[in-house]
DNA sequence: GTCTATATCAAGATAGAC
DNA sequence: GTCTATCTTGATATAGAC
């Protein structure tokens, strides 16, 4: 079936470039490990760019799904919302990405090492990384209008909220067992929180 | 002369990784950009993998440097230390790092594109990593023994002072006219030094 | 769509003169 | 130490049968 060999080519090439990297991996050991013939790769995929490019895009999709719906809710009761309302929110969001990474190690463990590394095209990247800059954007703009937030630039507080999810989520990656303990969680969490709240 | 050659090669190899990525970059093209024939490159390093790694080791010692002699600054008035003199000198820490950052755009370019990335050795990597870790750990005991920091794990602490430089050098490092701008340098400081105080 | 067999080629690395 | 010339290998990608 089509599509089952196309889902076991990314799936084989996302282990494989976890474990050993993009370069040192061979189209012929993915199509190995895929269990298909090594022709069958330039079926589905123009090139291994083609290749890295796809499951790119289908990693970084797989972690936006998961948000979209937290951000959905939160944005539904902007009209409304007091300050507790909205700390609950981010715990929630907080929450559910680095429940994300450490229930998915390899997506991250992926999207994390070639997370502005040329080895994927550049301009694939930077537009799948701004649909998620921009809906950030639009959460922290709620909680900076009501006056809730540290007053500093967008785009830095931005920034800044961005990397502390993907540099926290690494962090549990790393020692998933941590992830378990409430006062990491905690600690993790409150940290963040700290960071950006007006004082 | 022999080492000129060689740190001929080190520059050149730096801005063709940055330019093009380590994997696009052949040695033959390294060893034309430095003016250099392409044998030589492999008497003064064994092979490719050999390069990449003394790289890595230049770059991240030409970084550590400037930070080791704020920290023996610290360190050295420990004893009679107050919280005032504690967040200056964290300012002076962080201050230097972000200006050695935008200063050698190259050098921290290339380490944070590969820093845990496979395409460096990684028990060179971890090595020097650990090194300058220790190093924050220090600083960052003075201030948690005193009690001026968030009480949260160690380990959690560390690793979030870390990343949180390694993101805000990045982010000025992309656009160095902010850091030229006092609003953007103030606000990344205070929002780095609200995120670890004790509230 | 999938396979096997194979063409092509570029890049890493070496040999040996200077 | 440096150069030129060359060897070797292994990986990408294609051709063509099924």
């Amino acid at each position: 079936m089509a599509n089952s060999k196309k889902q076991q080519l990314l799936f084989a090439a996302l282990e494989l470039f976890v474990k050993q990297g993009i370069s040192n991996t061979s189209t012929a050991s993915i199509a190995q490990a895929a269990g298909v013939a090594s022709g069958t790769l330039f079926h589905h995929f123009t090139n291994k760019q083609g290749l890295i490019d796809a499951l790119y895009r289908w990693v970084k999709e797989g972690m936006s799904d998961g948000l979209v719906t937290s951000l959905n809710l939160l944005k539904q009761n902007s009209d409304a919302l007091d300050h507790q309302t909205y700390q609950e929110a981010l715990f929630r969001l907080w929450f559910e990405s680095m429940n994300w990474a450490v229930t998915h190690p390899l997506h991250t463990r992926f999207f994390y090492r070639y997370y502005q590394n040329q080895q994927v095209t550049p301009s694939l990247q930077s537009n799948l990384e701004n649909r998620m800059l921009q809906q950030l954007e639009e959460v922290l703009m709620l909680g900076a209008k009501n006056g809730w937030l540290l007053d500093m630039p967008m785009d830095l507080l931005r920034h800044h909220c961005y990397q502390m999810y993907l540099s926290t989520s690494q962090f549990f990656l790393e020692q998933p067992h941590l992830w378990q303990n409430p006062n990491y969680q905690q600690s993790a969490f409150k940290c963040f929180l700290q960071s950006i709240e007006r004082a």
